[in-house]
DNA sequence: CATGAATGAGGTTTCATTCAT
DNA sequence: AATGAATGAAACCTCATTCAT
């Protein structure tokens, strides 16, 4: 019975590897059940087809970020401190996963039929933490009310999305996490309440 | 002479008309021609391949986006005012051009191979011009000198960016423009000097 | 010991559900063993593959036709009056056994395979009464005897055939037994003295 | 323009041949773009897909088999006399196309999908002849009216059609044409007016 | 310059069959 | 004897690109 979980978890780490590399076009079936070491036919009695793979990548991965998150977030006090965490482990979680990060910020997020799929559901409700936060602070009065809370998520999401986009795209060469502080401190400005 | 400048033309329109419904691979050279009214060989006449004319496609826009905001950046005085036309003027582009803003945003933005492009020179040069204006905002001292010019950057570009992300994904129903003026308010105070 | 021919048999009926339906290259294995209720190995300890278990299926239901065309013959005298009754029991068998019927007519009589196959041996065999009833007619005196035997049966297997072919083609929508006297009326004559 | 019009016959040429030895799923694309002397995907600019090359055969063929049987019809008088020699060119038509008969008789009119498409109205059309010269017979007194025209037509079409197949499976071994008078004779004697 | 017919490489997916349990 | 997970071969079709007209 683990084997089955075992090998269904090969297959999608090989799956990451490889559409780490090459778009979802470009990326070969075959690869991967050579990375994952099975026969091509192996892979269809664990996903439908190629695109329920791919569409499969995140929710695991989007577990792990919420779980850890959570974690990360325990005992901490105060939207503002619990915004600088998330700033971090943002930041910190796509330091640590390139490759997943190159799926979902360059291939996955900006995909039309992606946005069709409940693992698209399934994320929005991850990130979806951001917006508890903001009302948080705005009931304890330390973030804006003047602004709705979308286009506050929209900053921060925004800021952090920009980053490791443009960070994956030059190959990420430079420290993710380096400037994490002045990052919190920006869009913090941008949140608070006057 | 200027024959073949029109039909280029025609080419690149019926390209961002296609693009912009299709992703890169889906999208085929066939439908481009027919909707340009020529020849498929033809387009070979004018574009090296076909990624030679997806990559041509924001040479033209550009020089569009740019030239209307100088103008409407004119008389403008105070990095800050500048911001805030910025600000509306990048919505008020994409809501009037959203087939282009899906090839721009969800499409070359994100591919591997568009960074190596002259044209993605060209076009980083032209948002730089947000730089050019914290910049001036640092020296007339309303915007803080504390965090890197390029994180700030990344506050302007990625904020708006994923605000047109989001919008197009969600096939552009709502009022892109509508909340401009929060959305400049939330990103100055994010810049703002203390 | 009788389990195991309860499992053959209900693997066999399975199989003519699913080849009614599907020809042979399109049923699967698969459907065949959820419809009997056992694994796809299961199906390989009584066939030896596809094939075989294809070309069991005309020997169960060629013992029936055959018994029941016995039976139906017996105490009817006379060569013509045999031709009456088999026309009538054919037509009755098929518009009885139409998932059998496509398997037969639409599928295996057609096949290149089966022709070298036993079954088809005992199938002709079973036909092969037919040849029987019109020498025992030549002997009487009430068939012709101007015309090969083959040639003779030819007309009555052609147009009987023809007719089933025909009524499955069609969905079996209209009553194939309806006709059955005009139909034997125009072999008779077809086959008789002068 | 011709050019276009020889090589799509010289496709259906090579998909006869190829077609007439494996059936419809074993024939491979390459195998007939081999023997036609094109590229796989040429085939792909005169045909949509397998299933449309596979139909566009009896068109043609039957077109041939037409005009050819009206030729032969002609200066006939007698609807008896008309049988007789329909009889004969149906026998001497598959004697001399073997190939399209194994397609025709053994593929396609026992084909499910065949039946719903266009080439089957006319093909149906096509033998239809056959109705018109038995009611011609009915009028002229010499074909028996007791009797549903359908039914005489599954007589003669049935018996000539049964020969043929069998003749094929056979691997045509024999001389289909040898005994095409006895045939007529049996037949004629099946349809005639008492 | 324009055309558009021809090319041919390349990849997903199915499914009969096997064999370790 | 029964299972069912794993295998892996095999083929249709698309489409960017070329080149003779």
């Amino acid at each position: 019975m683990s084997k089955k979980i075992i090998r269904r978890e090969s297959i999608i780490q090989a799956a990451i590897e490889v559409f780490s590399k090459k778009d979802f076009k470009s990326a070969s079936i075959s690869e991967i059940a050579e990375k994952a070491g099975v026969a091509d036919g192996t892979i269809y009695q664990y996903f439908r087809n190629k695109e329920d793979l791919f569409f499969s990548i995140p929710i695991e991965k989007t577990n792990e970020f919420r779980s850890q998150l959570e974690l990360h977030l325990e005992g901490i006090s105060g939207a503002l401190n619990k915004i600088r965490k998330f700033v971090w482990y943002f930041l910190y979680f796509f330091k640590t996963n390139p490759g997943y990060g190159r799926i979902l910020m360059l291939e996955m997020r900006v995909s039309r039929s992606f946005v069709k799929t409940e693992t698209y559901g399934f994320l929005k409700q991850s990130v979806g933490q951001v917006l508890d936060v903001i009302i948080e602070g705005q009931k304890e009065g330390v973030i804006r009310r003047d602004t709705d809370i979308y286009i506050l998520r929209h900053l921060v999401l925004g800021t952090l999305e920009h980053m490791v986009s443009r960070w994956l795209l030059k190959g990420g060469k430079y420290d993710l996490l380096e400037r994490h502080q002045e990052v919190s401190r920006i869009i913090i400005d941008g949140l608070k309440a006057a």
